[in-house]
DNA sequence: AATGCGGTTTGATATATGTCAAAAATCGTG
DNA sequence: CACGATTTTTGACATATATCAAACCGCATT
C-alpha cells in the first residue's frame, strides 16, 4: 500500500474562491480534499448556474472529468483549503496492480453516481423545507464521521450557493431557515448552526407532499 | 478484444414492466441492454417516486449497485427487451488485463456522473417546458445515434414517467407538450411525437427565467 | 362491434415558491 | 474603529406548477 505514496506527489493551497479547476479545462488528475471544502458547479451558456456538490476534507473531486478528457464542471474553495493531487494515469496503471484499489476507485465512482442520484430524487419530488432538512442532515452525519460535532458547525457556503444546490432562490432558503428555527428543530444565525431536535428535522422528510 | 467474449454469457429476455433487478438485490453484473428499453427508479420509504433515467439499446445498466454491492434502483421494462449480462467480477479482473477496457470502464462510469449532473442542472434551474424541450431533444439525439429518425419516435414511457424523470406532474407535462403543438414545434398523438422544429425547441432553452 | 380500463387531455382553482424591494446584520479593509 | 460592500432577513405581491375533477381517447378483451 506504500506504492500509494509514489501518487500524492503534490500538495496545493487554495484561498477562499481560488478555482482549483474550470469547466473546459484538461483533465489530468483527480484531487484528494486534505483539508477545507470546495463547491462544484455547472455554468450553463445562458446564465443559469447548478452548484452539484459540496465537498470537504476526505473526499475526491474531478471524477466527472474522466468522461471526456475534460473538465466538466468548475471546483471551488469555499474557505483555505489543501488538496493532494492525484495523477490519473498512475492511478489507473495502480489499480491494475492493485485489485483492491481498483475495487476502491470503482466504488468511489459509484457512490457519486448514487449521491447524484439520491440529489434527483431531493430536486424532483422534495419540497423547499424537506430539501434544507435533507441538506443539514446530510452535513451533520459528514461532520460527524469526521470526528466534528453532528449538531453544531459552520455553514462554508452562502445562501445563494444553497439555494442554487437545492434548486430554490436564496430568499426561500432563508426562510426555511427562520421556519425552522421557530418550529424549535434548529439554532441559526446566518452561518453558525446548531441542530436541536435531529429526529425532528428528520420527520420533516415523512410528512408525505 | 474477442476476450470479451467470455464475458457476454447469457442474454436474457423480458416483457413489458418486468424487473431487471430490484433495489436491495445483491449485485453481481452489469447488464447491457441489447434491444428495448427499461426506466430506472429509486423508491422513497414515504411513496414518492423518482424516475433517474431511462435506457435504451447500447446503454450499460446497473453502475449504481458496485458503491454498496447492492443495487440502488429498480430497472423495469418500458417494452419487450433483451438484455446481456456482464458479471462484474470478471469485468473488473479483465479490466486489469485491458487498459484499453480499463479506460472505458472508466469513462462509461463518468459519463453517468456527468448525466446526472446535466438532470441536476435542469431539475434545479428549469423551467417545465424547458425540461420538457431538453427531454425531447436528448431523446432525439439517442433515436439519431442508432440511425433512427431524429424527429419522429414512439415514446415507450407514460406522461407520468416523464414527469416523474423532469420532476413534473403528468398533467403539467400533457399541457406542455400541447403548448408545443399549439406552437408547431411538433406534431404529438399520446405515445407518437414528430418534432417539428428543432432549432425552435433548442430555442426554448436559451431564453433565461 | 361493444365494453371496460388505464392513460391522456383540459379546465378551474389552490398553493408553494419566485420576484422585487427595503431594512438589518455581517464582514472585510483601510 | 469606521466605512462600504456583501449577505441575510423579512414583507408584499406575482406566477408557475400542483391539485382536483371531469371528459375523452385508444387499446385490449370479449
Amino acid at each position: 500500500m506504500h506504492k500509494l505514496d509514489e501518487l500524492s506527489t503534490v500538495k496545493r493551497s487554495f484561498a477562499r474562491s481560488d478555482y482549483l479547476y474550470r469547466s473546459g479545462d484538461k483533465f489530468r488528475s483527480l484531487f484528494a480534499i486534505h483539508s477545507g471544502s470546495f463547491k462544484t458547479q455547472i455554468l450553463h451558456e445562458d446564465g443559469r448556474e447548478q452548484v452539484t456538490g459540496f465537498q470537504m476534507a476526505g473526499e475526491i473531486i474531478g471524477l466527472d472529468a474522466i468522461s471526456t478528457d475534460t473538465h466538466a464542471c468548475d471546483a471551488v474553495a469555499l474557505e483555505s483549503s489543501v488538496v493532494c493531487e492525484l495523477p490519473f494515469n498512475k492511478l489507473e496503471a495502480l489499480s491494475r496492480e492493485i485489485p483492491l484499489l481498483q475495487r476502491h476507485l470503482h466504488k468511489l465512482m459509484s457512490r457519486e453516481i448514487v449521491r447524484d442520484q439520491g440529489i434527483m430524487l431531493l430536486l424532483g419530488s422534495m419540497r423547499a423545507e424537506e430539501r434544507l432538512a435533507v441538506f443539514l442532515l446530510n452535513l451533520s452525519q459528514r461532520f460527524a464521521t469526521r470526528g466534528l460535532s453532528a449538531t453544531q458547525f459552520q455553514l462554508r457556503m452562502s445562501r445563494q450557493e444553497i439555494g442554487s444546490y437545492l434548486g430554490l432562490k436564496l430568499e426561500t432558503v432563508s426562510r426555511a431557515f427562520s421556519h425552522f428555527q421557530s418550529e424549535r428543530l434548529i439554532n441559526v444565525k446566518v452561518r453558525t448552526v446548531e441542530i436541536l431536535d435531529l429526529a425532528g428535522l428528520q420527520a420533516c422528510l415523512n410528512n408525505t407532499r
